[in-house]
DNA sequence: CTGAAAGCGCTTACAG
DNA sequence: CTGAAAGCGCTTACAG
């Protein structure tokens, strides 16, 4: 157990030497006589020494350890995001820390303190959409952080934002997802889960409609439902808009926030004694390792999270402050289908 | 940007107090009369003063920091034990970093060094069974560990490790799979996944040939398939064991390491057309959220990661060495059915 | 109630 | 090549 911890001092009595000599082999530092470097790395084995990243931080300043929030790790799609991030801040000789998002939230105790106080190299922060009230509290947390560490953000980062980022452009891929289904046939297309909120240009209600207009249908309200993104949500949502529409007028094609979203949605439709992709089509997002195993296999969209955590963090330690565009592509499997006449 | 940062010294000068005065306020000790504690504060306040925890936990040898080691956080399986763990480190004022299973590697580069000097206030690292020669290595990075922290295992730990820890009762669990699937008639009865190495009582091995033994079957190596715990290699596992049977002689169920071999497994029996459970009765373990939703939704066994996670930092706190075992239950679902006589 | 001083375990010029 | 000394930003007795 953690008993007395064998100091600098110790080893540099024991070996005979100064610290400062401890501290030149510990650093591997060329100005050591080969005689003396062996008799102070013996110490070191011998006694198991490994100096204290706390102390050596309080000199140089520099902890090596980065830091990362996320919403939750539940979703697998922020597990893609950590690993990418944390393999990449490993071949760069730093650790990675995962925060909860709650370290962010204003509304309950202090907000980023205890992420300030830790003195990280950098910060990445996952942001989704939020509640307008909610949102302006989490921007000035992230600007009081940033007084102490560089901070990065990933995901649906509006331009308007300054900080560097990894930005999802939602509106886009979602443009194309509608293009996808009305190049099926699709018609009565629906939109389940997110946050009804002020609209900037990057989300993906902006390209839902676009992509709407681009086939010259109309927008329905009836087939945009907002709800969290799970698939209890996702479930709930389906029947919600199912119950309220006559059949003829049911959507014959859901497009789902996520993939847990769609999940729920093919759950529900499944429940009902719909087919799938027969009677209605699903498309998810975000291509999670379960997709290819659903029934039927699910169309999603492949984002890189893992390229985008390791890209973050590239960011971070470069220290560039500039926004780039994830990459996507749709990944096609058996869940949409040509809309049968 | 992290410029320089202010320190205590600047709030002390520019309080007009002593730097002692100021630590007593950041750490709302009483003696401060309430003018000066007032006067401080605000300084601290106008300039989003926070004191480094790394200065701090130099003096106070404390860091309220803990550590805990994955295998990978892809697998869901650990994104819910690193969640339990999480959240009880927080309840208890601490933070928790996720280190990657390569931490304790000692195959490549220096083993367990850079966790050492981190001085984390403990360490929970996640088991799984491992060849033998790098089983040894890993044990023994573990044991240098924990002369700078304390230490706590999860999953599968012989009673023979002297840390404490949360264990799995594999051998009981398995038993208990057998008995259910014997129970519905089945007697051909697979085992695909895991490591094929030496024997400790509490291995799934020892518990599925005890349960083959408790309904007086035989157990039939052909029936037993090692491999990652990886869908592909469920899949592939699968093939390989139908592939090397003539089909009078292939399992009627399939009990898989964990629900991503079971995924695999499904997937594998569907593209044969093979149809589940009617032909087939698949069985997994972990209870990951999707095993609902996969087609027909899984049989699973829930062992209530986040609570095994949550407790590991209760006897890290605690420093109780005592070693609990985890529970679990059986969740039945479509995957699994009477044997069709 | 408040301050001067020592100390935590390192690194880093500065001498020699 | 090596050592004495100052300093990193805090906390903690010890005086007063």
């Amino acid at each position: 157990m953690s008993s007395e911890s064998v100091t600098i001092y110790d080893i540099a009595s024991e070996a005979g030497v100064s610290i400062a000599t401890v501290s030149r082999v510990l650093r591997g530092e060329a100005n050591v006589s080969e005689a003396t470097r062996k008799k102070v790395q013996d110490v070191i084995d011998r006694r198991n020494y490994r100096p204290s990243s706390i102390a050596r931080g309080l000199t140089s300043k520099t902890t090596h350890s980065l830091g990362i929030i996320l919403p939750k790790l539940l979703n697998p799609h922020y597990a893609m995001i950590f690993t990418g991030a944390q393999e990449e801040a490993r071949k760069l000789g730093y650790t990675m820390s995962l925060f909860p998002w709650s370290s962010l939230d204003t509304r309950e105790y202090n907000p980023a303190a205890m992420l300030a106080e830790r003195r990280l190299d950098g910060l990445i922060v996952c942001v989704e959409y939020l509640p307008p009230d909610h949102d302006v509290q989490v921007l000035s947390a992230l600007h009081d952080l940033r007084q102490y560490m560089p901070v990065v953000l990933i995901g649906c980062v509006p331009p308007s934002y300054d900080f560097p980022a990894i930005t999802n452009n939602s509106a886009a891929m979602m443009q194309e997802v509608v293009r996808y289904l009305t190049g099926l046939g699709h018609e009565r297309i629906a939109f389940i889960g997110g946050v009804e909120e002020d609209r900037d240009p990057l989300r993906r209600d902006v390209g839902y409609e676009n992509g709407l207009k681009d086939a010259r249908l109309p927008y329905t309200a009836s087939y945009r439902i907002y709800c969290k993104g799970t698939t209890e949500a996702g479930s709930a949502a389906l029947n919600q808009m199912l119950d309220s529409l006559k059949p003829e007028y049911w959507p014959t094609a859901v497009i789902a926030l996520n993939d847990l979203v769609a999940m729920g949605c093919m759950a529900a439709a499944r429940d009902r004694g719909l087919s799938i992709p027969d009677q209605l089509s699903v498309i998810g997002c975000d291509n999670l390792f379960c997709a290819p195993y659903l029934y039927p296999p699910l169309t999603s969209i492949n984002t890189y999270q893992q390229r985008t955590g390791a890209r973050a963090v590239q960011l971070l330690i470069s220290g560039e402050n500039k926004q780039e565009t994830a990459d996507w592509e749709l990944v096609e499997r058996a869940s949409c289908a040509r809309l049968k006449p």
